[in-house]
DNA sequence: AATGGGACCTGCGCGC
DNA sequence: TGCGCGCAGGTCCCAT
């Protein structure tokens, strides 16, 4: 599922392939997956417009078009940006100005995509939280000092530091050595750095091996992310610990499925 | 404030 | 082989 690193991963593909095209046409094959404005309204906002920039923010891809206004496209578990497209399995796709397509597709038309005049006023970006490499030490510290959630949820809460989903906080609690089930504010000031820095690394090193190609992510280019090589309790339940060979325990968290080695992780 | 559940969806893998 | 079911998770929303 598209996570910071995935999400980060498909901005810096787009920025050599799509930056300054235009869209020439949009194909919906089914609108749902616009959220804003209306299919009719969407699709003549976006004619004949370029392409300036693709910005990130958390797990959120936005597009500056030359027309001033935004579009954002939220992937959330299975959607995908694959270029060039075939328009045939995809849920809309973008007719750009290279004679090829870009398409969106989402197995489970979760995706949202939106055109607004200032991506900033969207509520979910004025309610998100920092982005991990933005927040200093000091403060992330000072958010587990007040906070009783369970310290695996709390770094999943967008709202509180932005990017992590489920796999990845999976993976930092492990590399950290710390239980997903514990308070946020039982960890000691040194367990809350060296989270932090787990946290800061695990999504570096995904960063740089393209994505974690688990259910639906791929690249831009079709291409499986590398690093679920290197994922040590993601989806292993029952399979040994890399650490210490006990099994990999999995419990539901936050509704979500949560892997940790109890031997390893206190 | 924290927690748990359901809703949105489809496709997959499982058990029978 | 085939059917039905549970489950996966990002985000929002509601209830307790």
């Amino acid at each position: 599922m598209p996570e910071l690193p995935e999400v980060e991963t498909i901005k810096r593909e787009l920025e050599k392939i799509i930056v300054n095209k235009k869209i020439i046409g949009v194909i919906i094959n089914n609108a749902k997956v616009i959220r804003e404005p209306k299919k009719e309204k969407f699709v003549a906002d976006l004619k004949n417009v370029a392409i300036k920039e693709i910005i990130r923010r958390g797990k959120l891809l936005i597009f500056a078009l030359s027309s001033g206004r935004f579009m954002t496209i939220h992937l959330k578990m299975t959607g995908q940006l694959i270029y060039p497209g075939n328009g045939k399995t995809s849920r809309l796709s973008f007719k750009l100005s290279d004679g090829k397509l870009l398409d969106f597709n989402d197995s489970r038309i979760f995706g949202e995509l939106r055109i607004v005049d200032n991506w900033q006023d969207l509520k979910f970006i004025k309610e998100l939280g920092p982005e991990p490499f933005e927040l200093t030490e000091e403060k992330f510290t000072e958010i587990l000092k007040n906070k009783k959630t369970k310290i695996k949820v709390l770094i999943m809460d967008q709202k509180i530091i932005s990017g992590i989903g489920n796999l990845y906080a999976n993976e930092a609690l492990f590399r950290a050595k710390i239980d997903p089930r514990r308070c946020a504010n039982s960890l000691s000031q040194k367990e809350a750095k060296n989270l932090f820095e787990e946290i800061k690394k695990v999504l570096s090193e995904a960063i740089h091996y393209k994505g974690s190609s688990v259910d639906q992510y791929v690249q831009v280019s079709g291409e499986p992310g590398e690093y679920v090589k290197y994922h040590r309790v993601y989806d292993r339940e029952n399979e040994p610990c890399y650490k210490c060979k006990g099994k990999v325990k999995r419990i539901s968290l936050g509704g979500r499925g949560t892997y940790f080695c109890p031997n390893c992780q206190k």
